[in-house]
DNA sequence: AAACTATTGTCTCACTTTGTTACATTAATA
DNA sequence: TATTAATGTAACAAAGTGAGACAATAGTTT
């Protein structure tokens, strides 16, 4: 027997939303991907609007059915509006392999037109869930990523880009790491981001300067080395973005 | 006898576009605002999205239908999408002062999102147009614009910060300055740009080591002073970022 | 216990960029 | 011809950045 898929009482047509939702495992930058049921069709995590929701809200609220997450650091950088970036026959594709029962003139397979967040998340706290109509959500490095549907690709480039543009603007690292890191990962934080190596002494140098860290004890990794300190940002900083991040306007 | 309401058939539901155009006339950064016939509303000029047609085309599209000019640089920079922007109350006087017949659940009454866009345009080569529900459409300096409706003024602020944010990274003062000026005078958009003064010998150097710039006969002002010379902007560059400013996606 | 290794925190020096002041140049006017 | 006001450029100080050096140190090896 076949499903009902959802109606669009509930949603405003044409209008959907997409996030690019970023995490750093230590290492590699890494964005969340899900995989439809039945398709090899990956896509980025998203959803639609309701009638009577703010947009992002729905975002928000997108981001924690995904991840659980509440009060994380989500940020709108773009609409797509092509016409021809909507693709009624993947999406039909999507729905059939699914088992829904679409009917005639169905509005999920309509033109629509996608706004964009990015948003940083502490890769350590997430376990994410995948939606109806995926099998599985899953962690993939921003220089390692499967082929994405549609303009899912193009989504994601103009997200890193933005994302560099505000690196020092916005405290990224903040939000990507746990409360207290080393220097050494701080740095491994922009390296992802930028994609290229950067100096430790000039590096460290300017973070301390910039005088956003508190200094803490020292971190005995069990490494044979010298112990190196432990940091948080300024208690002010914190609150200041977090409430910046996901209220503004 | 009431005039019919542009149809729903033509256009994509609760969706617009709104732009915030700026121009320079050699001291202030203005913008163009839209006075609704009988009504005391002012608006940014703006529009709604055809059911085939790409959103950056609609708002170019706007722009051309506003000013007559085509080949404008033109940037996407945010979608006010919270629910309580829209307000129906403020669209049916609008249309009943226009003297429209307003059919029953009309669409223009419902939510919309609106997608917002920037233009910088030559001020000098502009005779703006009033739409059909204006009475006109003026410049306004941006430190000194009547009360928008709904949130306008919201928007125009956004605008404003993201120029200054692309100040220096998409060379605005090509866009908003005729093809030929002097070193003053380009000072001058940036100083109406950030709202500060700045320091002419640095800003001088600055500029010139920016290898951005060809430097052509003086201009005789009439001043009773020592002539400046002319600059344009290399053709290389306006080239290239013409391209980029109304096509990018 | 001493030597070794790898990483860390800090310093130095050269170089670049920016802020500030100074000054000679020059087109029109008195 | 002297005066005036803006212009183009140089000079020097202050601040910021790139690149390298080095001592300190936590654990490992001998």
């Amino acid at each position: 027997m076949l499903k009902q898929p959802p109606s669009n009482e509930e949603y405003l047509p044409h209008l959907a939303f997409d996030s690019v939702i970023f995490g750093f495992n230590g290492t590699q930058l890494k964005i969340l991907v899900l995989e439809y049921h039945n398709t090899g069709l990956f896509a980025l995590p998203g959803g639609f609007v309701r009638r009577y929701e703010d947009v992002d809200a729905a975002a928000k609220r997108g981001l924690w059915e995904r991840t659980g997450l509440d009060n994380i650091y989500l940020e709108q950088f773009y609409t797509f509006g092509n016409f021809s970036r909507s693709r009624p026959d993947i999406m039909r594709t999507i729905l059939e392999a699914n088992g829904f029962e679409i009917p005639e003139d169905y509005w999920i397979l309509d033109r629509f037109i996608s706004i964009a967040y990015y948003a940083l998340i502490n890769y350590d706290e997430v376990v994410p869930k995948p939606d109806e109509l995926s099998d599985n959500i899953n962690w993939y490095p921003i220089d390692n990523l499967p082929k994405l549907m549609m303009d899912h690709q193009l989504i994601v480039e103009k997200a890193l880009l933005i994302l560099r543009e505000n690196l020092d603007k916005k405290l990224v690292g903040m939000n990507l790491l746990p409360p207290k890191f080393t220097m050494q990962v701080l740095q491994k934080v922009y390296e992802a981001i930028l994609g290229e190596k950067l100096r430790r002494t000039t590096f460290q140098r300017k973070m301390l300067t910039l005088d956003l860290l508190v200094r803490h004890e020292k971190l005995f990794s069990g490494g044979a080395h010298k112990a190196p300190y432990l940091y948080s940002f300024k208690h002010e900083l914190t609150e200041q973005l977090s409430q910046e991040a996901v209220l503004s306007n």
